[in-house]
RNA sequence: GGGCCCGUAGCUCAGUGGUUAGAGCAGGGGACUCAUAAUCCCUUGGUCGUGUGUUCGAAUCACACCGGGCCUACCA
């Protein structure tokens, strides 16, 4: 039950557009807003977190078209995957809406209206490509063709990736629509128009004086933007497009852009009506509450002008509440480098879930996260070896060591002395709070585990086991001990709740019941019963995360339904598009048949040591499994294409009956099946798809 | 082209004018054995990107340069 005068906090994460399945970029952001809100209600205020699935737009019009559905099924099935991914990293949105809803529609209208009334809405044609085969109008990522200013082939309709040369699509030497390859016509178009520089003046004081952003986005948009005139903005596209179509505009629509911010304000009215609660007590400027609500909007660097300049612009201009704080975070970057689909590094979010628990990557991402826009690295080796030090060896270690001498006894009566450990906890939990509070969870996640660090240090000090070993005059002592390491334990846990909500729960089970409160952190409980004890967090083991890679680079070689052929140039559906010099460079062997076939023995073989061969120009030595006590080794010549560390605990295929043969190094017990030839250099080893066990033939 | 951000130990980062620059991880040595080869103690390691300034004093401020990243509204 919230206090009287609780905060009251509505928080949104950006709407996630439905063309695309959740990948661990998105999810810096789901992971950080969703900290924030489960931080928030654990102190008793009230807190709800909204979001909504962005459907509209030309690429969402395109691509039900290329897969012969309605967009609606298009949106509904995409819905529906997104809400997997995000209960799968226990994303606990309080409503997750749809701008392709009845509420979006309506409060688009009422949006739209205001500004028609206050006269910020004109009209005039704009010229642009048109693509007369498929009848709609092109943006620029939908026309390829050759950069007028240094020739190269194949860019997009805005900008050179050669030369970095910017320009318009119709500047394009041969240009062509990647929806049907037809040579795009200028058409030219009515389109509406914002003319927010109307709203110069209160744009300028609001990003400077309202203490929503941070100081350098303040000073990004005063020196790009609020130095200059503000243009006026495009918000509406010519039939046909997927969307609403305007209701004193006949066969226009609102772009994207419109509808989707307006999705926070439908959320929030669909989550009112489902609770009883006025939609004007959290939106509107006079609010008849006693505490008037905050609105705190989570995004990315990209998306920042919308939701700094337009955005506000809508809701000055429909007399609607202003953000109180935009919370704008950098991008993920994968080792280092932008997820890439070749490397496997462009993660989805069920392909992580398919190998890997959600509570390693929540606590290393807000172990990363400091509030700040700077980028983000998910480093791989660092991921599990941060998740393993610090959760496993150190927080559930305090539990794992000492809760079983509790299992009879409980908690002792009366808590012990602990020489002021759990005190100077309760006192770091103010700092903590206030890491949260400014979404600062690196400090937060470091001042945590120094508190687990003196913890384990006072375990090793007064030495439980040896208590335990020195029969019934040490039972007291013994309970007293264990007593304070379970409690500080516990404690940590009340801190990493809105971090990690399934070792909070798992920790209620094990003693105290369920958390629910941040005070929790400050008083120490005696005479508990304690529940036996089981694991509550695994460690990650790097062939897990190669798995993941590879199971990564499988889905995303092959991807099942098509990813949206705009991106990448479209390879020829019959042929796959693919060179034949590969094929030509070594034909088909002659046939054989199934018995000729069935000889030879395939096995799924994983790993386990690779090694150099000293002088040897092309081999690695391997020892792999398949499974239980069969290992072989192999010699296989790949030196030079593979790292020998890299190899290690990833699966491959191997003949696993061929004749042993003696070599100069070694006698090598079988062969690793590779993909090589002409076409290309390199030597490409064989991955089973996720869930191939070692020791599996191939049939 | 213009603008912004970053550059501190092998790695990830803290530290925004003031004592011999810190943490975690990794590395080295030792202890312990309750615990998911977990834990504890000790320890190696830095011309704080380079240079020039401002100052009694600079990782911290200014300028320049080098390196990396990002942004540049009818792009999602």
């Amino acid at each position: 039950m919230p206090a009287i005068h609780a905060r009251r906090i509505l928080v949104t994460s950006a709407l996630p557009y439905a063309n695309g399945h959740i990948h661990l970029g998105h999810l810096v952001e789901y992971v950080q807003t969703d900290i924030f809100v489960r931080f928030q209600k654990l102190c008793g205020n009230r807190a709800i977190y909204l979001c909504a699935d962005d459907t509209h737009g030309t690429a969402i019009m395109i691509r039900a078209k290329a897969e012969g559905r309605s967009e609606q099924d298009l949106i509904s099935t995409m819905r529906a995957a997104h809400l997997a991914d995000f209960a799968g990293f226990e994303i606990e949105f309080d409503h997750y809406g749809s701008t392709d809803s009845p509420a979006n529609r309506r409060l688009c209208g009422d949006v739209w209206q205001a500004l028609r009334d206050r006269g910020l809405v004109v009209s005039r044609p704009v010229e642009q490509l048109f693509d007369p085969q498929a009848g709609v109008f092109l943006a620029d990522r939908f026309v390829r063709g050759g950069c007028p200013k240094c020739g190269a082939a194949d860019q997009y309709g805005d900008s050179c990736e050669q030369c970095g040369a910017t320009y318009g699509p119709a500047d394009l030497v041969q240009p062509r629509s990647t929806l049907s390859g037809a040579t795009p016509e200028v058409r030219s178009a009515e389109h509406l128009f914002v003319t927010i520089e109307s709203l110069h003046d209160f744009l300028a004081t609001w990003v400077r004086s309202s203490g929503a952003l941070d100081a350098p986005v303040a000073n990004y948009l005063a020196g790009h933007f609020l130095c200059d005139p503000l243009r006026d903005w495009d918000v509406s596209r010519p039939a046909p497009y997927f969307g609403f179509e305007i209701p004193d505009a006949p066969g226009h629509y609102w772009y994207v852009w419109f509808d989707a911010p307006i999705g926070y304000l439908a959320a929030t009215d669909e989550w009112c009506t489902k609770h009883g609660e006025a939609f004007a007590d959290w939106w509107h400027r006079d609010q008849a509450t006693a505490v008037p609500a905050e609105i705190h909007h989570f995004i990315g660097k990209d998306i920042t002008y919308f939701h700094t300049l337009f955005w506000p612009a809508m809701l000055e201009a429909a007399n609607l509440a202003l953000p109180t704080k935009v919370r704008i975070h950098g991008f993920l970057t994968v080792d280092g480098q932008k997820m890439s689909k070749s490397r496997g590094t462009f993660l989805l979010a069920r392909t992580y879930l398919a190998h890997l628990d959600p509570a390693a990557l929540r606590y290393y991402y807000a172990s990363k996260l400091s509030g700040g826009i700077d980028d983000i690295d998910l480093n791989l080796a660092e991921f599990a070896a941060k998740v393993n030090s610090d959760l496993v060896g150190k927080v559930v270690n305090l539990a794992s060591r000492t809760a079983r001498w509790l299992e009879k006894t409980g908690l002792a009566a009366v808590y012990p002395d602990d020489g002021g450990l759990f005190a100077r906890a309760a006192a770091d939990g103010a700092e903590i709070a206030a890491a949260y509070e400014a979404c600062d969870f690196a400090r937060a996640m470091r001042v945590i585990m120094l508190a687990a660090d003196r913890a384990n240090a006072y375990v090793d000090a007064e030495q439980p086991w040896k208590l335990a070993k020195a029969g019934p005059e040490a039972a007291g002592k013994l309970q007293d001990v264990a007593t304070v390491a379970l409690n500080l334990f516990r404690q940590l846990a009340v801190y990493l709740a809105p971090v990690l909500p399934k070792l909070a729960r798992d920790t209620g089970a094990l003693v105290g019941g369920p958390i629910q409160s941040w005070a929790e952190s400050q008083t120490p409980l005696c005479g508990t019963a304690v529940g036996p004890f089981s694991p509550l967090m695994q460690r990650v083991d790097s062939t897990q995360i190669e798995a993941l890679l590879a199971a990564s680079r499988a889905a995303n070689e092959a991807p099942p339904t098509g990813e949206p052929a705009m991106e990448t140039p479209a390879p020829s559906p019959t042929t796959g598009g693919d060179s034949g010099v590969a094929l030509a460079a070594e034909p088909l062997a002659p046939t054989c048949t199934i018995d000729d076939f069935a000889k030879i023995d395939l096995r799924v073989a994983r790993i386990v040591a690779a090694e150099e061969v000293p002088d040897a120009k092309k081999l690695l030595k391997l020892t792999v499994s398949l499974g239980g006590d069969t290992t072989r080794t192999v010699f296989a010549g790949i030196k030079g294409f593979h790292e020998p560390a890299a190899l290690v605990g990833r699966l491959v295929v191997v003949v696993a009956n061929l004749a042993p043969r003696q070599m100069k190094f070694g006698s090598s017990e079988g062969m690793v099946v590779a993909a090589s030839g002409a076409g290309a250099a390199g030597v490409y080893l064989l991955s089973p798809d996720s869930g191939a066990l070692p020791g599996m033939r191939l049939h």
